[in-house]
RNA sequence: GGUGGGUUGGCCGAGAGGCGAGGCAGCGGCCUGCAAAGCCGUACACACGGGUUCGAAUCCCGUACCCACCUCCA
């Protein structure tokens, strides 16, 4: 395979050569869950998404781990204003975010750590740290990772310290008094409770009582789950400084590989900005979903490639729509004519050269639809044609080139995943299917007799009841409006 | 101040020295009794100013504007 990625630390594109041949080890992080999923967390959702079917398609075992940051002020701080348990607060929105993924098409991880699970594991790394001497304490369990202590500190981002802004960090970096940090710019590993908080939120070490840092967490989990070393580390770019570039920092400190490559989803943005909550210009995947159908909302995050700005245009949601429509309708046509292509075949079929080309270059997936439409097009043209055996082979074909294509995008349109093929909705359809091809057959025979002002007395009356008529080579068809 | 990214036709969005990506919307056809779907064709581009080159949207220099990270952020 000829894989090519970017990697966020060299910022070049690069082969992709596994650290164990036919294996991919990666991280990503994962939501905190204080709050509602909005329109930006799909994006690195959907886009690592789409890696992992691409390597898998392409071969590889993937591993794949995706935390939960299920402990962190705004945790506390939300739950506390709600009144209700901290940890209540994160489960509540662990299962949001896992119904936004699921309902966007998004596989589920190999494995998603919390981060309330691994004290342990993070207790260790503390101490490794402590060890090397890259670790200090300023009193009960306040932890902090020296920077001056590490000189390749900002390698991945590219800053020196000295030009670092020399404000304080946040609240929780900065020491309290007589407590004081050796450099502004230490983070912390280990944080000591503050007034108020409930004791629930904090585990024992050998430095006292405190929960896990942020960045900390991560790098615990990544080692325990991928071991020293693993091949790709991945996140949204909010997140290459600081918090990546401290997970590198201390897990290198401690003695460990880790990432072997750096890989960042862009934004969405709304007339050019960035999405967030904290703008209030952020969409939430409920208000998304109520606006469109799941595979539309996924399409339309899918179509831009990872590391570009996503501009979520007022018509984005439309077009993505209209395109979506085009790649289900013909592919329920296209089944009808020549039946449906077993799933097996679809995931294993070869996937054309244009198509494999764009994705492996660093998953040029815009580019890859160009090859989608081409195929689109021969198989609609292919159906346009009365049945024969000549014609539905080629149609056949595209289908499967098609299906397979979109599989890897996560978008096959018959992928019981989108379906929602519930057992009851199934043979409701099958009833109407009936009732509707009595009406039809009565058409035929008007359109036969050139009866025009009955037959389209018939298609009106349909599509009254939500019914679209479509004459085709082979006869009328139907489908329910949207 | 430091570190990065960007500016492509009405909109979205690839490309990255020569072969008019693709999609959506528009326009014109074909097919159809009509419609829908589909197919074919088609106008409108590379922020600005210089330069290199036989040739630049792509390379170089400069300018303008936009965005992001350096607080929490996907």
């Amino acid at each position: 395979m000829s894989l090519r990625l970017y990697d966020t630390a060299t910022r070049t594109v690069s082969d992709f050569v596994p650290r164990t041949p036919g294996q991919v080890g990666i991280y990503v992080c994962g939501a905190t869950v204080q709050s509602a999923p909005h329109v930006g967390h799909l994006r690195p959702s959907v886009a690592f998404d789409v890696l992992c079917r691409w390597l898998t398609r392409s071969g590889l075992q993937v591993t794949l781990v995706r935390n939960v940051t299920d402990i962190d002020d705004k945790i506390l701080a939300k739950a506390a204003a709600a009144g209700v348990e901290w940890w209540a607060h994160a489960a509540r929105y662990e299962r949001e975010f896992t119904a936004a993924y699921d309902a966007l098409g998004v596989l589920p991880p190999t494995y998603e750590p919390r981060a309330t699970q691994h004290a342990t594991q993070m207790v260790e790394l503390m101490q490794r740290l402590f060890d090397a001497g890259h670790a200090y304490t300023t009193g009960e369990g306040n932890v902090w990772f020296d920077v001056r202590s590490w000189p390749a500190y900002g390698e991945l981002t590219r800053q020196r310290l000295e030009d670092l802004a020399a404000e304080p960090q946040s609240d929780d970096d900065v020491a309290q008094p007589g407590n004081a940090k050796r450099d502004v710019h230490d983070f912390a590993l280990w944080k000591a409770p503050k007034d108020g908080e409930p004791a629930t939120a904090a585990w024992p070490t050998p430095w006292g009582r405190g929960r896990p840092g942020w960045h900390l967490e991560c790098s615990a989990m990544a080692q325990r789950y991928l071991g020293d070393e693993f091949d790709i580390h991945g996140g949204g770019l909010d997140l290459r400084f600081p918090h990546h570039e401290n997970e590198q920092a201390q897990s290198r400190a401690a003695g460990f590989g880790f990432a072997r490559r750096w890989m960042h989803s862009a934004w969405i943005t709304q007339s050019g900005v960035k999405m967030s909550k904290s703008l209030g210009n952020g969409l939430l995947v409920s208000e998304l979903l109520a606006a469109a159908p799941a595979p539309v909302v996924r399409y339309a995050i899918v179509a831009v490639q990872y590391r570009s700005m996503l501009e979520w245009a007022p018509d984005t949601l439309a077009e993505a729509q209209t395109t979506w429509e085009r790649l289900s309708g013909f592919v329920e046509r296209a089944t009808e004519r020549v039946g449906s292509v077993p799933a097996e075949e679809v995931a294993t079929a070869a996937l054309p050269a244009g198509f494999v080309d764009a994705m492996d270059d660093d998953l040029n997936v815009p580019a890859a639809l160009a090859v989608v439409h081409e195929h689109l097009r021969a198989g609609n043209t292919a159906l346009a044609a009365a049945s024969s055996a000549d014609g539905d082979a080629v149609v056949r074909a595209e289908l499967v080139a098609v299906r397979g294509m979109l599989d890897v995008l996560g978008l096959d349109p018959a992928d019981p995943h989108w379906a929602g093929a519930d057992s009851a909705a199934s043979s409701a359809r099958d009833a109407l299917d009936s009732l509707v091809r009595s009406e039809l057959k009565a058409r035929a025979e008007a359109r036969a007799a050139k009866d025009w002002a009955e037959s389209d007395a018939i298609r009106d009356r349909l599509a009254a009841a939500g019914i679209l008529v479509q004459d085709g080579p082979d006869g009328a068809r139907w489908t329910l409006a949207n």
